[in-house]
DNA sequence: GTAGGGTTAG
């Protein structure tokens, strides 16, 4: 009686900390494993590998290895469950060699792989870029005769997607379907992203239809799958249009899509309608999480508007946002645009001093900022002084050279990045040539316009 | 446990 009383206390025990774990806080969880061990309940195999799947996902792999002797310690022995989170964690932090380690583990225990430990190491294979080891995992399965998970395919499909075989995932789902296969929701989002993806937006729009007709209804992944590709073929309109039925029908739970939406938007210089939805994001109610801040915060500066950009980070600051590298490069480039050159060089040393080793976008902006008011000496300066400098300074240096006529100065460094192997635009290395020919230096233009075929013959 | 998604510079 007494045991079976303790079984029903750990099983209540373990959804509660399932539970936690989905809302991704661990620190919970521990706290109610703790709590169940002073009331004299075991922790199972069930809540360890609940842990496992969770410290993986949360913190990363090593956190759950250590889930893994705690559970060792304490007596219980690991199953296949166990080994298949490890081998998903490993996946999602990209860790192929420990994925493949994991899995000779498992064997040498004696744990039997399931389906799913040979989905995971599919897509483990899939997402290396290495689907001919993936087909043969797929095949590996066929030969023992494990029976198949409507997931198993749409790993497949979507492998084939990702390594750009999108005409044999669309070979595979015809003949599965011949075969009976009937797609879920899931699958046809795969496809559609891998058309996407691959240019082919038509062939996605009709297996947008092929999903409502086969009586799917379309979810939020679908919509911004959707959204995303006409955004990159410049179908504004057609878009804003997906993301207004995807708002009418209550999709737009959190910030994700209006950041989509609002950042396309200043982008294509389309500043009011962007601070409408950015108006929108901060009346919901949604968190502001760091990269919805750094959208708004994006706006404001902008716009030009440094005093409502410096409030909102004040208040954020306040309300515990830490700020990171995109935070500090944004409001370098909106001093830049206001003039404030002083503050903005401030800001950049004092981001040095503090450890943000990746602003090299920030100091672009900066050296931007001062070529397109003509302080090509202060730029030049700068640049001079980077120890980190990417095809982007060069063009920008080059570009802001040529805008004051320095053409010489200009060729001289075009020259240097193409020796140093930098591909710059190819729209930028144009001006120069034909700013030397439009001052009469035909010699150097011809000069200029060797080395790049030069250079072209020994890099590709 | 397989699908999507947001932020910076030329």
């Amino acid at each position: 009686m007494r045991r079976i009383k303790d079984k029903l206390s750990t099983r209540l025990m373990n959804v509660c900390v399932a539970s936690l774990c989905k809302a991704k806080q661990l620190e919970k969880a521990e706290i109610v494993i703790v709590d169940g061990i002073r009331i004299g309940l075991q922790p199972d195999v069930v809540t360890y590998n609940t842990l496992i799947a969770a410290y993986c996902r949360v913190v990363g792999i090593d956190a759950g290895y250590s889930i893994l002797h705690r559970m060792k310690d304490a007596g219980i022995n690991p199953d296949v469950i166990t080994y298949n989170a490890l081998i998903a964690g490993a996946t999602r932090y990209s860790l192929l060699s420990k994925c493949l380690d994991l899995f000779d583990e498992m064997l040498e225990m004696r744990i039997l792989p399931d389906i799913w430990s040979y989905n995971t190491l599919m897509n483990c294979f899939f997402k290396f870029g290495k689907p001919d080891e993936a087909y043969r995992v797929f095949q590996d399965i066929l030969l023992k005769d494990i029976s198949v998970h409507s997931a198993t395919f749409n790993i497949l499909i979507n492998g084939l997607c990702m390594n750009g075989y999108t005409e044999n995932a669309l070979m595979l789902f015809r003949s599965l379907k011949c075969h009976g296969f009937i797609p879920q929701l899931v699958t046809y989002n795969i496809l559609i992203h891998g058309l996407c993806k691959s240019g082919r937006g038509n062939v996605a729009r009709e297996f947008l239809n092929e999903l409502v007709e086969s009586g799917h209804i379309p979810n939020a992944i679908t919509y911004t799958t959707v959204m995303k590709c006409c955004f990159r073929y410049r179908q504004f309109e057609e878009g804003l249009k997906i993301f207004a039925e995807m708002r009418n029908k209550g999709y737009t739970y959190d910030a994700f899509a209006y950041c989509t939406v609002a950042s396309m938007l200043l982008k294509t210089g389309r500043i009011t309608e962007a601070n409408e939805y950015l108006g929108y994001i901060i009346t919901s109610g949604f968190t502001l999480d760091i990269v919805s801040f750094n959208t708004i915060f994006n706006l404001y500066c902008k716009e030009g508007q440094l005093d409502n950009a410096y409030t909102l980070l004040y208040e954020a600051e306040n309300g515990g946002l830490e700020s990171d590298k995109y935070t500090h490069a944004i409001l370098i480039d909106g001093l830049c645009r206001t003039g404030n050159f002083q503050e903005a060089q401030q800001q950049l040393n004092r981001m040095s001093v503090t450890g943000f080793d990746s602003n090299l976008v920030a100091w672009n902006s900066f050296i931007n900022g001062l070529c397109k008011t003509g302080q090509l000496d202060y730029a030049t300066h700068i640049f001079e002084s980077m120890d980190m400098k990417d095809s982007v300074s060069y063009s920008t240096m080059v570009r802001g050279l040529c805008q004051a006529r320095r053409f010489r100065a200009a060729s001289k460094l075009l020259l240097s990045c193409i020796r140093g192997g930098m591909n710059i635009l190819k729209s930028d290395k144009r001006i120069v040539i034909d700013g030397l020919r439009s001052c009469g230096l035909t010699h150097e233009a011809r000069k200029v316009q060797s080395k790049i075929q030069m250079a072209k013959l020994l890099h590709y």
